[in-house]
DNA sequence: GACTCGACGTATCGAGTCGATACATCGCGA
DNA sequence: TCGCGATGTATCGACTCGATACGTCGAGTC
């Protein structure tokens, strides 16, 4: 899931090995941290299947920083202030709109779940919905089984074991209840947005309508 | 780590692969779950190494069902019900006790705490102690790269992102608060056990006895 | 009796990921 | 001028997972 979680940065704007690594890490929190292993040889895989392709990066107006002219030796080996900025081909935008239109349950397990999150302003609200409900499902079929288990032990733990296994199940509850104040907002949110059809709009900027917040 | 929870599991009683697998994942809770990929190589190398070796498994007296005669042949490629059971050598005893006595930052790195917990039966109390401070100014220490690294942030977030840090962070300091209880817990059962040589008492608490309360 | 099915049990393989590391440029302060 | 830390690209070895293969065994089922 590196892929889609590049292929949705890279939408935005295009970006660079070692900024595209900050942002991923930001994007994801405190929970995954992919490293370079990991990124470049993504990037590399993606180029070679078409979904991106290599650019120059913004000049970052914001600051005086410009970009550096290409003055004098650029030893290819590794460019010599060797930014390689990577943006989407056509290809790249149409992939990413399947993979965030999908909603099956590679959407919602553990190693995926955080990924499409954290690409849910670029998903539609129904897809949202149903990925939210997915991943609920998922916690507490993982609930049911973990219980059941500890359940049928009839070897009695010790105390530590003990509660480190009733803290991960109140650490899986609590995912839980965030789960539910998620979706009762999606839901409270497609009722106000559309009262006929509109599923489209994944674009339209925050509606700024706070007053019922 | 998995070598270590291997040792301090075999520690208690010999146990062939399957069920090594069972206990394993019951003693980590829903955390991790070792595969077999994971778990028949580790006992490879632990018996090359001479920490564990090859034994008989306990007979199950409960029930009737004895240990199977070597009635005939037995297949050696897979034995005919092939278990192969597991049992630590003295040179394991051992090493597994001097792994359980260290307190360093390989034993409350994220990978490797919760085993570490897990086998805080067999872990002095002094140990127990050393390991929940540790992993909680590691927690700590993170917290605040997080929130250091969003507050320079001067991109504004969409709000699932924001959401989902938001969602990360809480994470994180509840496991914080939960290392609190522990190690109070700990701190009063060193007190209770042990009366004029507190090793160390960094936080001076104030010694309201509560023992009447 | 013959059949399937699911639990038990050992074992390997490919793919994905991490952490460490290497190498290079740049700006900055001592 | 020197080192140091941030920036930047890239690879390697080690570890782990999930899927899979192969095999035994007991309990149904017709």
């Amino acid at each position: 899931m590196l892929e889609t979680a590049i292929l949705g940065l890279l939408n935005e704007s295009p970006l660079h090995g070692y900024e595209l690594r900050k942002r991923l890490n930001l994007l994801l929190g405190s929970f995954r941290a992919f490293s370079y292993g990991t990124l470049y040889p993504a990037l590399k895989a993606l180029v070679a299947r078409g979904l991106i392709e290599t650019a120059d990066p913004e000049p970052t107006a914001t600051t005086g920083r410009t970009a550096r002219p290409p003055s004098g030796k650029a030893p290819l080996t590794t460019g010599r202030r060797g930014r390689i900025a990577y943006q989407l081909t056509p290809e790249g935008k149409e992939h990413l709109q399947t993979v965030l239109s999908s909603s099956g349950p590679a959407a919602w397990e553990d190693e995926n779940f955080d990924v499409r999150f954290a690409l849910f302003a670029q998903t539609d609200a129904e897809t949202r919905l149903r990925i939210l409900e997915g991943r609920r499902i998922r916690l507490t079929e993982r609930l049911e089984a973990v219980r059941e288990a500890a359940a049928r032990t009839r070897e009695r733990l010790d105390e530590y074991t003990l509660e480190l296994q009733r803290h991960g199940l109140e650490q899986v509850e609590r995912e839980v209840r965030w789960l539910d104040g998620l979706i009762t907002t999606e839901r409270d949110r497609a009722r106000g947005r559309d009262r006929d059809h509109t599923t489209g709009a994944p674009d339209a900027p925050s509606p700024r309508s706070k007053e019922r917040g």
